[in-house]
DNA sequence: AAGGCCGACAACTGCGGGGTTGTAGAGTTG
DNA sequence: CAACTCTACAACCCCGCAGTTGTCGGCCTT
């Protein structure tokens, strides 16, 4: 638990890269997408509405960032969530999120009655 | 903990804008500064090695986000952590990041013995 | 062997946004 | 009032990168 402080230069470009990989939509649609389960490019592609090049290349982004692994077979290619810390992070930032709509909407009704 | 799925698009977009806030290297240094406490536009600048306008530009960024509060007194403006969430989302990575780092040493030395 | 699916690579375009420079305004001090 | 400090705003440059288009290689079917 001993994270350096002041965060040094190189440990905060890991920590800022580590946050952008969901910091894109589409990306972390996948993420989300593979928390059920492996899937290939093409369903993926399919069920999400994208090209299958533009989520070939997110998929080739979270393999490099060693967030999700391969598993090929045959002709499809099979991607499935390895690093279950990813997880753990979308659920984070979910509940602050809620957290955050049902202030929000708590707030909005109490200025309806006014 | 009802997060629908497939996860639609404005949420998705909403997620990842939170992500975003972390996804730079300043702004990431910005918010663990001022875990320690509130400080002035000045003295995070000084202590961060950057400009006065860009830590300013900044901390506007966070606090239309709802990350960061204000507090002025005098001539110079106070700036605190507002969203606990981050805390925790930071926490949440540098754990996973020093685990990571584990293994990534451990897997070092053991081909260094062959 | 021919044709059809599936995934990856390369090159290009457009845009969002980080960083800088310059400046304006609010507050303090002499 | 004048000079100084602290912050915010605006305009600009520029780079990274998401998304597209085009294409190639691998594998499976017939």
């Amino acid at each position: 638990m001993a994270m350096p402080s002041p965060l040094p230069d190189d440990l905060a470009d890991l920590i800022a890269a580590q946050f952008r990989l969901l910091g894109e939509p589409m990306r972390l649609k996948v993420v989300d997408r593979l928390r059920q389960g492996e899937s290939s490019v093409g369903v993926l592609a399919d069920e999400l509405g994208a090209s299958q090049q533009n989520i070939s290349k997110h998929l080739q982004t979270l393999h490099a960032a060693g967030t999700v692994k391969r598993r090929k077979e045959g002709n499809t290619v099979f991607y499935s969530i390895s690093d279950p810390a990813m997880i753990e992070m979308c659920d984070q930032v979910c509940l602050s999120m809620e957290r955050r709509l049902d202030r929000m909407t708590s707030m909005l009704e109490s200025l309806q009655q006014s």
